[in-house]
DNA sequence: GCAAAAGTGTTTCACATACACCCATGC
DNA sequence: GCATGGGTGTATGTGAAACACTTTTGC
């Protein structure tokens, strides 16, 4: 959460009109060099000793729960037109000094087009940290992290939001790539070829990579489309 | 919910120290016949004119989130020791009339065994209803249950939770006819009984089923230690 | 015997796996 | 040439699907 969560004071940065009891927590995930990673904010104020937190805030009394989170996450990292889901409310009695806040968790997947262009905006606020090596974190923020990279590595074997995560335009080893980095295992590299091709998911951008130091591989879209389509015939994507 | 969600009034039945702009609603569902059914609550105030609802309530403030989920319950149903997890938090602005309520739901898969039992306790105001022929619901409750419906069918192919609707002691025809009547699709009877068998999660009981007109069949439990064994060395349920 | 459900056997085919191999390109 | 990653081919085994079949029991 951002610096506007300190309890109990009339901050003039508060909004006015927000429900009391309930706060939104995004967790954002991007992927640099095949690491995972999850956007964090420093808490400025002295009470949190610089601990890290999620980017989240207050919800509005005329603002549906999503509508807060996109607009929670857009102030505060300028991201937008991602894939947003709700992950699951916590509500521990304790997670929160003085006052009972029961807060609704958010995550999407952020591409690497704009991964470093985020990272830039606002330096030395929000930053970017590997899921592997978390820093202190407030509240229960630590507890929903774990709940989220639990449910992350679950559905991205079982629906296709990995794709998020890569630049517009990917190669097949830059997806393997990427699932060897969120689930920590390695991929035989002509099998996941079959397995992906086999779907008909991606069109081939008839583009080949740039700038490599050896063969360019080809290119290509997730098309969104087609799995729309092919999902209403019973089709169920699998890693 | 209970009659208890009048909004604005002071009504003596609604506890004190609860947290205003929150609720928990459950779904609750059960096995029927081969036919899945959801347990609802008539709203008897004359403003909801007899409309159904799902069993839930207001959270205390010194309450966990699920405590409370497992306390409306019990309270309204008398069912305990189920398995009852979070589904969604709903939040629409107009969701609730004239004031701003955000509402956490849980779900349950409640055991043929208390099934009737359950009914029979407050007869005129809980009540089982088909899910595939729901009555008039209160609010956004016809959608929470559609949500529930998906999930839950989801769910039921990726964990053993299933073997909740069924009695302690099932056939695996009984199985069977539950994974038929959840996700509407006919199974090969020999197939679906090696592919479970296999999986090694279920115990013999070494009893037969009593008074069928025709060959009894094999009783089984769900053996849950075992499952708990074999996810842990990377087993996943799939059906 | 007949009906109805319990339970077994067998063939077929697709697919995941494992691993060997060739191709293209920059240095 | 050689290192690096791009991309293809193939043998093998497991297992899901389809369906024919036998067994048990009540009436």
């Amino acid at each position: 959460m951002s610096t506007s969560h300190i309890p109990n004071t009339k901050s003039p940065s508060l909004p006015e009109h927000v429900i009391k009891a309930l706060s939104i927590d995004n967790l954002i995930f991007g992927l640099d060099e095949d690491e995972l990673k999850i956007l964090l904010v420093r808490q400025t104020d002295p009470m949190h000793q610089g601990k890290w937190a999620l980017p989240g805030g207050w919800i509005r009394y005329d603002e549906n729960l999503r509508d807060a989170a996109y607009r929670l996450l857009e102030e505060l990292t300028g991201i937008r037109d991602v894939y947003l889901e709700q992950l699951k409310t916590f509500g521990r009695v304790d997670r929160f000094p003085n006052e009972r806040v029961v807060t609704v968790a958010y995550y999407a997947l952020v591409s690497a087009d704009n991964f470093s262009l985020v990272a830039g905006q606002t330096a030395e606020e929000v930053n970017w940290q590997s899921v592997n090596k978390l820093p202190e974190l407030v509240y229960d923020h630590a507890e929903i992290i774990a709940h989220g990279l639990t449910v992350l590595r679950h559905q991205v074997c079982h629906q296709p939001i990995g794709f998020n995560l890569l630049p517009e335009k990917f190669t097949l080893l830059q997806l393997q790539a990427l699932y060897e980095a969120i689930l920590n295992i390695k991929l035989d590299k002509p099998n996941f070829r079959r397995k992906i091709m086999k779907m008909n998911l991606l069109s081939p951008c008839n583009e080949k990579q740039q700038g490599v130091p050896h063969r360019a591989a080809n290119l290509y879209t997730f098309d969104a489309a087609a799995y729309e389509q092919l999902s209403q015939s019973g089709f169920s994507f699998e890693i």
